[in-house]
DNA sequence: TTGAAAGCGATACCAC
DNA sequence: GTGGTATCGCTTTCAA
């Protein structure tokens, strides 16, 4: 069924015609055109049939009125507003511009609007946020938030909502990056480059997303026989570029030797960097350096730093198409609900 | 005026109440309160003085039934939505992210969502998002579109609109940055350095914005009695990071000598500075180079870039105001209306 | 194939 | 101070 959600201006003139400012109802449309209001929805909304004759006259009408729809009255009516939400932790994370793009561009397809909400790590401002969205009666969710809301039940919101790579609640579907997988991808590539041992910079052990990157560091080191060193690892409070930085001089004091370094994201990695060439490291010469997102600068970056890969616009674009599907209660099999995307080793530069 | 809008739920629940998943109304809580429907509007708005028995009994309705205003309703009946649209050209630009990050924030303290447009360079989907945007019936607008939209009357909307360092259509406010001005101090600091020649590579002069930047390259060239020579300047499509790139080895290919290069933006600049590195090339003592923006990542970039600093937090933050206030009718001055920002040179380490 | 009219969930005018 | 009710602009059922 095509359902027309934006009527075409003549000339692509976006204006108003009245001149108080006042909106063109469909009812002025009607009068204009000379039938009923019922007969010009059906036209527009394309769910009836119209005679031709009728439906030239509404068109014609349309235009010289230069008549646009209004939403909010749809909204109310239909109880949908053609909206999704998109919460996420924090915009700074470059993370999540290619996925924010992904979304938009997914949705702009699906012809659906984006209210964008950024929680800034503070689990207040997501609650709060999260009122307002549903207070605005989005039809569904997309959620990347801080991810250590304990108050949060996503299941009952009362509305579909497909979360990002955190386990806060399930949600109605979730796309969900393979984490272990990959800080093994990251470990093994040092390893077989023979660049021991291995500095890991990490971030918040209580995020699953984290907790499973350095998992599958151990696990790896494990696997081929190596010593864990805790004198080794690091771990920061908001994984930031600063923290990167003062994680390279804390593990320099504390003087254990390595020849390599995995960060669980890129920021991190980056900030590291800088405090190695600072200290006259080469990379990867002396230290090699891994990080983990594949965030827009990281090809961009000198020297072009190897890393672990989300593939963020694809994450963007599956949430976002799940999600509408479930909101058009189309038939989801079960498995389409648990997206699990598996990572990959980015080797660039850096190691 | 203390107008609520939103709602506190009891304990942090955010949820449905209603079993068959049905919403709450206004008419819900009068019965329950044994009030009328106007009596709950009216202290939820706190339009109108309630005595306080009844008051209390409210509130209690309100949090026994878990009751959520119908925003939909609302703007419907009132007629604004809260709500503002966003349109950036190109969300991959990092140069907007700030400046979203500095509106969303904004919004939030004001009770204003925000809807997100990308244009990402088209000028059909500007007008198609704007046309879009209408129909939602956003109370404002924020435009940072393509720029190049002749068809495009921002002041025939019938909506306040702040435009931010495009000149398409003067709207209700704009914020400008001299950009003529930041050419300039990015050309005298390399003149000063003695980095002469200075190559430029710039981006679409049918933009004021850039044009205006290179207009302040030729003006302090001028100044100081230097030559302006067409074989150093190279223009992009686009401005991308790859274009930089491509346009170092069209000056190398020129075979001109430069000691110093002016990028009319840091994405530019990044790519530069890659070709040169990749060439052999040290920064800063070979050749020098400054960008424009100050993106988030210039100041991490290694090394890191000297650049001309637009504050975009600061942008998006007064656009945000400025535009609220149109919106709510506040007497706002004409010298108030169009915010003009002085750029500022970031002295780093390439130049 | 078309039209009349009820109603979505708020707000706000006008009575009392 | 409080209540009845028309209204915002659209969709949709039912009847013609």
């Amino acid at each position: 069924m095509v359902r027309v959600t934006s009527i075409g201006f003549p000339n692509g003139r976006i204006e108003t015609t009245k001149a108080n400012n006042e909106m063109i109802t469909l009812k002025d449309v009607a009068k204009r055109a000379g039938v009923s209001p019922s007969t010009v929805s059906y036209v527009l909304s394309g769910k009836k049939k119209v005679k031709e004759e009728t439906r030239s006259k509404i068109y014609e009408a349309v235009k010289t009125l230069n008549y646009s729809p209004n939403k909010v009255a749809r909204s109310l009516k239909t109880n949908s507003t053609n909206t999704i939400g998109v919460m996420v932790n924090n915009l700074s994370d470059m993370f999540f511009i290619d996925i924010l793009k992904a979304i938009e561009s997914t949705a702009y397809e699906y012809k659906y609007n984006v209210i964008l909400c950024d929680a800034v790590n503070s689990e207040e401002r997501e609650i709060s946020n999260l009122r307002s969205l549903l207070g605005q009666r989005i039809d569904g969710l997309i959620f990347a938030g801080t991810g250590k809301n304990k108050k949060l039940n996503l299941d009952r919101l009362g509305i579909p909502v497909v979360t990002l790579d955190r386990s806060a609640g399930s949600g109605s579907g979730s796309i969900y990056v393979d984490n272990v997988k990959g800080g093994e991808l990251a470990t093994e590539h040092l390893i077989q480059a023979g660049k021991l041992p291995i500095a890991l910079i990490t971030y918040s052990t209580l995020i699953s997303t984290f907790f499973d990157r350095m998992y599958g560091y151990r696990k790896t080191l494990e696997k081929y026989g190596l010593p864990y060193n805790e004198d080794l690892v690091v771990v920061t409070d908001f994984g930031t570029y600063n923290e990167g930085y003062n994680a390279v001089r804390e593990l320099l004091k504390r003087k254990v030797e390595f020849q390599s370094l995995f960060a669980v994201n890129d920021m991190l990695a980056l900030g590291a960097m800088r405090a190695l060439v600072e200290e006259h490291y080469k990379i990867p010469e002396d230290i090699s350096v891994v990080g983990y997102d594949d965030i827009p600068i990281a090809k961009l970056f000198l020297p072009a730093l190897t890393t672990v890969s989300q593939p963020q616009y694809q994450i963007g674009r599956k949430a976002t198409e799940l999600l509408i599907r479930t909101i058009n209660k189309e038939p989801i099999e079960e498995a389409e609900k648990s997206i699990v995307i598996t990572p990959e080793l980015i080797v660039r530069e850096t190691a």
